[in-house]
DNA sequence: CAGGATCCAAAAGGATACTG
DNA sequence: CAGTATCCTTTTGGATCCTG
């Protein structure tokens, strides 16, 4: 398996655990959150996973941070970048064709899943 | 996060080691391959993932399998169904996006990539 | 507030050998 | 041929505690 083959990169990283759910709460609130609200949105992340997805995904350009150093503490604001609001589109793209195909008996349906929302 | 969820349970299984590629294969042949063919085919993949990925594209319904016992010894002929067949727009999709945004720096293009041809 | 560090448990994957 | 079984290594994720 050759590692540079784009789709398998985007498969791979798009597979890993958190990192659709961060995408979604970020497309979600289709605005701007910072580094708390997102713990506290996503249950059951831990901080050191959020960090760690979170880098990731502004190292792939999908999510973009904005820190505010003014107040003390400091306060980190993540968003989707253009790409990774693009990468929605693929996202919805999956759920259709697995509604469409039925696969997996999953329990959310097109207009209304409690997570994603799409 | 719940992992009834469509498309995170969708996104889990495409992310698996091999999963795409096997997929890949199987499109590329457009056709029917055995277990064998596909084990050269797929150059580093071991025995036990292959047939571990194979059952559970299987499950999920991705891949269809047919056994001929009428040879000695049997012979198994692996293809997409037609489920497998219409997630290959979502790779292409993936893979558009991609390298639209030109993502990760990878090598291929969408003309010619050594693995997927897509 | 926004993480980083550390340690540990679980899971996934690989190597090798074997079989109906 | 088409896998299984076994063992072992590597990776991943979670829990907990700590800090500028």
């Amino acid at each position: 398996m050759d590692d540079d083959c784009t789709i398998y990169k985007t498969a791979d990283f798009i597979g890993k655990r958190w990192t659709l759910v961060i995408i979604l709460a970020l497309y979600k609130g289709n605005g701007t959150k910072r580094y708390t609200e997102l713990k506290r949105e996503i249950s059951g992340i831990t901080s050191k996973i959020l960090s760690l997805r979170l880098k990731e995904l502004e190292k792939q350009g999908l999510v973009k941070k904005r820190i505010d150093t003014s107040t003390v503490p400091i306060s980190c604001y993540y968003s989707l970048s253009k790409i990774g609001a693009d990468f929605i589109g693929i996202i919805k793209d999956m759920k259709s064709w697995a509604l469409k195909w039925n696969i997996d008996n999953r329990v959310c349906s097109m207009s209304n899943c409690k997570n994603c929302k799409l």
